[in-house]
DNA sequence: AACCGCTGCAACCGCGCAGCG
DNA sequence: TCGCTGCGCGGTTGCAGCGGT
């Protein structure tokens, strides 16, 4: 006796967002926030179900996402968690505020988990939780990867995606002022700050996976998630492109105004040079073994990185 | 130029969990 | 306590784009 689908009823479209699907559940959001995805379709006239409304805007439409080129780093924290987590891609995500788990997830499946398989060829995985790295540390390791990646660090923004994936990023662009001003995001911020507090006795090894419970490994995730939510907010200058020239209305902006915002904002983003960020800095300070970050890797997981890259 | 296989990624599906009445 | 409902997560699929032949 199963659920009967969701999206089994008539009428309800599936496949690929169109840009003006993507502005409607935008507006929608920008609007009431995100949550009660039931009502989305509903109340937006959109024929989705409210799955798949949630889907798009976890993972397309939400600000301060950031598609592809994935750092050295970011693989390091990738095969470091999946290690420690296992496909737990909502978990591992929550260390990299500005990927996806749906992106995670498809990165180590297309990427690391073949690159894994290669090198596992001639390297022995250790099963245990500390990963890996051990024999590629002895025998040496190529980093130049990493080195690169120090030396360009900003060198993510001058990826070049689709014209439609710019888009949508303009988008994310424009709502990002909207999630600072964000009541809601506000509350969610201090919310998560309260958790922290409250467990401020296990935050210290937050970081730190133990054998425990499923219910309580929930627990400390949940912690975890707490203590990324500070960090998170030095993130906010890296995920945006920092929207001096000033907020735009969603609910405004139609047609060729559109086009031209879009336009405008891409050629901010091209013309300004992103600040250096809380996380930038951390991310040299970890190449430089001054982690005093929130997520502690070890140093040779940059190896590791580096070695399949 | 046409075909074919491969790759990457967006989106879907099914299940489990939590909240609520 | 139980059933219903909505949300979140992980696995899987489908398709567009690309390169090779």
């Amino acid at each position: 006796m199963g659920r009967p689908p969701c999206c089994d009823r008539v009428g309800i479209k599936k496949g690929p967002w169109t840009p003006e699907e993507d502005i409607i559940l935008v507006s929608y959001i920008q609007e009431h926030g995100p949550g009660n995805w039931r009502s989305v379709p509903t109340n937006t006239g959109l024929m989705r179900c409210s799955k798949s409304c949630r889907l798009r805007w976890i993972n397309y439409l939400r600000p301060g996402i950031k598609h592809g080129n994935f750092t050295p780093h970011e693989e390091g924290i990738i095969i470091h968690l999946q290690a420690l987590l296992g496909n737990r891609w909502a978990a591992i995500a929550s260390y990299l505020p500005q990927r996806t788990d749906n992106d995670i997830k498809n990165y180590w499946n297309t990427h690391l988990k073949k690159k894994m398989i290669d090198t596992a060829g001639s390297y022995v995985i250790s099963p245990d939780t500390s990963p890996v790295c051990h024999d590629y540390m002895s025998k040496g390791c190529n980093t130049e990867a990493v080195k690169q990646e120090m030396k360009f660090p900003l060198s993510r923004f001058s990826q070049t995606p689709s014209i439609y994936a710019s888009s949508t990023e303009n988008i994310s662009r424009l709502l990002e002022g909207w999630v600072r001003s964000s009541p809601k995001a506000a509350a969610k911020k201090k919310e998560f700050a309260i958790t922290d507090n409250n467990n401020s006795s296990s935050s210290s090894s937050s970081n730190t996976i133990t054998a425990a419970s499923p219910k309580e490994n929930k627990q400390a995730e949940r912690n975890q998630v707490g203590c990324l939510a500070a960090a998170h907010e030095d993130l906010d200058s890296l995920l945006s492109f920092e929207n001096t020239s000033g907020m735009i209305s969603w609910g405004k902006i139609h047609g060729p105004q559109l086009a031209q915002a879009n336009a405008e904002a891409k050629q901010d983003a091209e013309n300004s040079q992103p600040p250096l960020s809380s996380l930038e800095k951390w991310l040299f300070d970890e190449a430089l073994g001054q982690t005093d970050g929130f997520l502690e890797l070890p140093a040779n997981c940059l190896s590791w990185s580096a070695m399949l890259s």
